[in-house]
DNA sequence: CATATTTCAGCGCAACTGAAATAA
DNA sequence: CTTATTTCAGTTCCGCTGAAATAT
């Protein structure tokens, strides 16, 4: 039926996630929460909830529930801001490292099984072609920068 | 940072999605309902609200509720199958039928915005790479078939 | 009796909006 | 006074489960 790739990207999303879904579940955590603490620990305690909020375009609001979540699972920790004390830096703590590290195995594997009708060029492909879109995206943007 | 495919795929997906959902405000129709649309036209009167759950991953009971308000806005209604009474087949109307092909010849501007950044090749390579892993998917089930 | 489709009813989550306190 | 961050509170939406009626 050659379908859009509008509808290719959104299927191929769909079983992305219901496979981290899944996979993830064993470590008592969702891909969202997943992704935030993957972030937390790439930006090494200089995120905020509110940077997170605008980096996932949601609001603040919905941002701090996520956030709090961990923080109650003591996965992160939130530090005041040395020059602003309204702010609050997020950072892992050591139980979120190791649990980090432990789902980034996990995820290694839910990749190759997906991938695994692709050659090593072809992922490679893949990745540039999607890059490119999203770099599109970034340049035609929609709501408010 | 070198990102995850998994991550890409799902930045792709959110970017997808909200252009899509700007593009088709204005036919005041949400993207999920634009795809069944899309699929009821597709394989034309064979369909049950049943059937599409299944397609979709879905309850019944959450498929039917999406059913329901395209029904109430005369865009599809059901008839009931000759040879089996309980089942209701879905079939456009003809103000379904209009709003559906407005909605493509949108979503075909929006396609062409995200992909101009690729050649016609590059575009068509990235279709079957990421057609690929859907079969992947396909043959590696996760739930029950 | 087992199975599939549809429908009614209620639940829970994850996002949202609104409003307020704190601080630069 | 304006702006940004955080937080409390209420809301809405969308998918879920449970249960029942209908039909093969």
């Amino acid at each position: 039926m050659n379908p859009r790739i509008l509808y290719l990207i959104k299927r191929a999303e769909i079983e992305v996630t219901s496979r981290m879904a899944k996979a993830l579940e064993d470590e008592d955590i969702t891909p969202i929460q997943f992704t935030i603490l993957y972030f937390v620990d790439y930006d090494k305690g200089d995120l905020s909830s509110a940077q997170l909020s605008r980096r996932f375009s949601m609001t603040p609001q919905s941002m701090n529930e996520l956030v709090s979540v961990l923080e109650k699972k003591k996965l992160l920790k939130k530090t005041t801001d040395p020059a602003h004390r309204r702010i609050l830096r997020l950072s892992l703590t050591a139980k979120g490292k190791k649990l980090l590290s432990d789902c980034n195995a996990t995820l290694d594997s839910v990749e190759e099984i997906l991938l695994k009708g692709l050659s090593v060029a072809e992922t490679q492909t893949l990745k540039n072609l999607i890059g490119k879109i999203l770099e599109t995206s970034r340049e035609t943007v929609l709501p408010g920068s």
